[in-house]
DNA sequence: CTTTAGCACTCCCATTTCCTGAGTGCTAAG
DNA sequence: CTTAGCACTCAGGAAATGGGAGTGCTAAAG
């Protein structure tokens, strides 16, 4: 059932009230907040009816209102108004973005500093990239023992190492061993380097010394690791300052929560591209997470990296800042990395999805 | 003045016993874990004593004594009895530091959990290579456009970039480049690459298209980056469990003290290789650290990588058993990096050097 | 049917008071 | 120097108290 206007009205006070004070709301506080010509009695008969329909709950009887699950979904879906970032803001932003070079997981572990400075909550990333194949072998001749691997992948990665081995080998062989790996091992995924390929390619070549496995072992780590997410979170002592985390022992279940990569990682698929998802409170598949909300930003680079940039906070959480900080960081993550390509549809423009529920 | 042998017994029977209980320790307590022969009255006179002369305090009158930071480092430099590690954890340490390949800021992540989980203390990583210079350069032409620079440091590290560029060149300007950087810019530190050098480099090879600054570029970055230290820090979240840190507000400035690396690697000259160093409370040069304390162990590997692992807890922590684990690790460390180089000298024997203050 | 004033009621929470017991320091005797 | 005895101290938990914010209900007014 739709609710009324007023209704509507008097939930979006409650839920921003209480953001900003995590306190319980009166009936009275409703009214000064949303400016509305009537009683703080008639406030309390429509309190009551939110809370019949499960929008608000009481701690105990006699205290103010605080938003269920379902009331902040409500808001998010509905009745957030979009917060605008300031020029400064944004600004400030893409500045950090661009002043950067480096790693892609220093990146990524600087994006997710900045949006817990800019929302003060604990932040994550993951990052992904998608299956890569090598494009092209180089092999340097350094001395008689040792050389270079040169991987050139899809997405213009470039991987090396160096290798050491306790027999000596020719520049020759080198030669030839990359015209072989460049002729029969460019292209495959990591589970078409069978070993049957790897003899057969000895055979040709001619090697006796287990060069060709030490280089397909190589490119078969590489194209494992390639596809790795890595994941990154800070600001995590951010949560020792809310009320809602005085609890240690609470805090400590999250935040030890939040150390697991594994978990982090566990976050993967709640999004899809090119929006902002909130995820609030029991909304969350981990137990952990039960009583905090997460939002949630995807990005996608052009060279097959993509991601989610996040933070957690409690369910009293000012999503509607959040979203649209993570957005814009997104937004910019996309257009940096992805450089050349143009900038990805929706852009800047703020899109949340829900959850799974009805609401 | 040294201690007569009853009062040192006491002490170390405070200090351990609060180290377990974090409570303050009263006179029967101690007799019982002692094992002297005498009253409680004895001990409590033996203990005005030890109060008087700054090793123990009391919370207020009327509760037992606590070791004040003075207590701490005597017991630490002569009580503390060396504690050997049981043959299954030094079989842990030894194989999850084996089944370890990767890359080295990866390693040491992943030696600071491992670290954390042993002590169940936040653990900290620093590690720092020794600056770096260019040993070769390689030149892979990919096309017209692009090309990859590999670059081989000392101590055996290979860099590599893929450079795409807006005009075209040909391969044997990338051969000529290549000779000439190999000639002109191998070991040079990043400082000696002047911006003369590079122009002179340019005319002598006929680059007016500014090829060999991007190359210098990547030279320069590489360096400056390859000496720059790396930390990494675990488990804070285990503070939280800690009677000393029930304040949300202490953790919180502790945890956050530890998130910013620039924090971290000051630490660093706080060791000298080939020992355990403890830093008790107000010997902390920080003052986030005043009321905690730091054990740091160092470790050198072959290849020009040394650092420290450490842990940091409340000042009531298990001296003891963290040294023996942290010089564990340490030496393990080196014994895996420097893998083909003797083993460190006092690898396994445990050397704690103190703060700088008389005791 | 909705709104509103009035009012009794609930119950959280901060404050105070009280009490217990562990542990002390002191004294005086062994 | 050691020890038994004893009065004293004080943190911290339990119980008691009071204030106040906010409620739900009723009944009258719009």
């Amino acid at each position: 059932m739709e609710l009324s206007e007023r209704r509507k009205k008097i939930l979006r006070a409650v839920v921003e009230e209480y953001i900003e004070s995590a306190e319980p709301v009166g009936s009275k506080t409703v009214l000064n907040r949303a400016g509305l010509n009537c009683s703080p009695a008639t406030i309390r008969n429509e309190l009551v009816a939110l809370d019949r329909e499960g929008y608000l709950e009481q701690p105990h009887t006699s205290a103010g209102r605080v938003p269920t699950a379902k009331g902040y979904r409500l808001y998010v879906n509905e009745l957030m108004r979009e917060r605008e970032l300031s020029d400064s803001e944004t600004d400030e932003i893409t500045r950090k973005l661009q002043s950067h070079s480096g790693r892609a997981d220093r990146l990524m572990a600087d994006v997710g500093r900045m949006a817990t400075e800019l929302t003060s909550y604990p932040a994550l990333t993951i990052s992904a990239m998608s299956p890569a194949t090598v494009k092209r072998v180089d092999l340097i001749y350094l001395d008689a023992n040792s050389f270079i691997i040169v991987l050139l992948l899809t997405g213009d990665t470039v991987k090396n190492k160096l290798v050491h081995l306790p027999f000596s080998f020719t520049e020759d062989l080198l030669r030839r061993l990359s015209a072989v790996f460049n002729a029969s091992f460019t292209g495959l995924m990591e589970e078409k380097i069978t070993s049957d390929l790897i003899t057969s390619t000895e055979r040709a070549v001619g090697d006796s010394m287990g060069l060709t496995s030490v280089i397909a072992g190589f490119l078969i780590e590489t194209l494992m690791t390639s596809k790795g997410a890595g994941t990154s979170v800070s600001g995590e002592a951010n949560l020792l300052k809310l009320p809602e985390f005085q609890d240690p022992d609470k805090a400590h279940r999250l935040i030890n929560y939040l150390s697991d990569s594994q978990n982090i990682s566990a976050l993967t698929g709640s999004s899809d591209f090119g929006d902002v998802k909130v995820l609030i409170g029991p909304e969350n598949a981990a137990l952990e997470l039960r009583d905090s909300s997460v939002v949630l930003a995807s990005f996608e680079a052009g060279d097959g990296m993509r991601g989610l940039i996040g933070v957690v906070g409690p369910t009293r959480m000012d999503y509607s800042a959040v979203a649209a900080k993570l957005s814009y960081i997104a937004g910019g993550l996309s257009r940096l990395l992805g450089a050349g390509s143009a900038p990805p549809a929706g852009f800047g423009k703020l899109m949340i999805k829900g959850g799974d529920k009805d609401v």
